[in-house]
DNA sequence: CGTCTGACGCACG
DNA sequence: GCGTGCGCCAGAC
């Protein structure tokens, strides 16, 4: 019995945690923001960061990207490219010019590794959320 | 423990 | 429009 409430207590803490997003780890918060990214729409390592409260980890962001693999939830981190629309993440994608035809599949176009309009097709978590 | 390494982005010259 | 230096912080050694 003391188990289960112990149990019950992490669990509603964990609740919390994902409503608050308080207390969460830098890499689950980079998780959930990247999969609030919406489809057809693209961000950047260094928005993420700056909506996350840590403008100078946009690193940080592509480190946690490159194990969103491992993650239980659909990570579309091939969203997510540098500040110039550059697709600086394809080579961690399991095959080459994955991250290129996932985009295209969203209509995106890509040219030489780079989104076209990256511009109008920017999506900012800080004025969208 | 310390040190190095990044899917980056900025400031500076 | 370059190139360089540094902050960032989790994980591998």
């Amino acid at each position: 019995m003391v188990i289960k409430t112990e149990i019950l207590k992490m669990v509603n803490a964990q609740k919390v945690d994902n409503l608050m997003n308080i207390n969460e780890s830098f890499y689950n918060k980079v998780f959930s923001i990247t999969r609030l990214i919406p489809y057809g729409r693209v961000t950047s390592y260094g928005a993420i960061a700056k909506y996350i409260g840590s403008p100078k980890a946009s690193q940080m962001v592509g480190m946690a990207l490159s194990k969103s693999k491992n993650q239980l939830l659909f990570i579309p981190a091939h969203r997510v490219v540098n500040r110039n629309g550059c697709l600086t993440g394809k080579n961690h994608f399991p095959h080459h010019n994955m991250m290129k035809e996932l985009l295209e599949n969203e209509n995106i176009e890509v040219i030489d590794d780079k989104i076209t309009n990256f511009k109008s097709l920017f999506w900012d978590p800080i004025t969208e959320l």
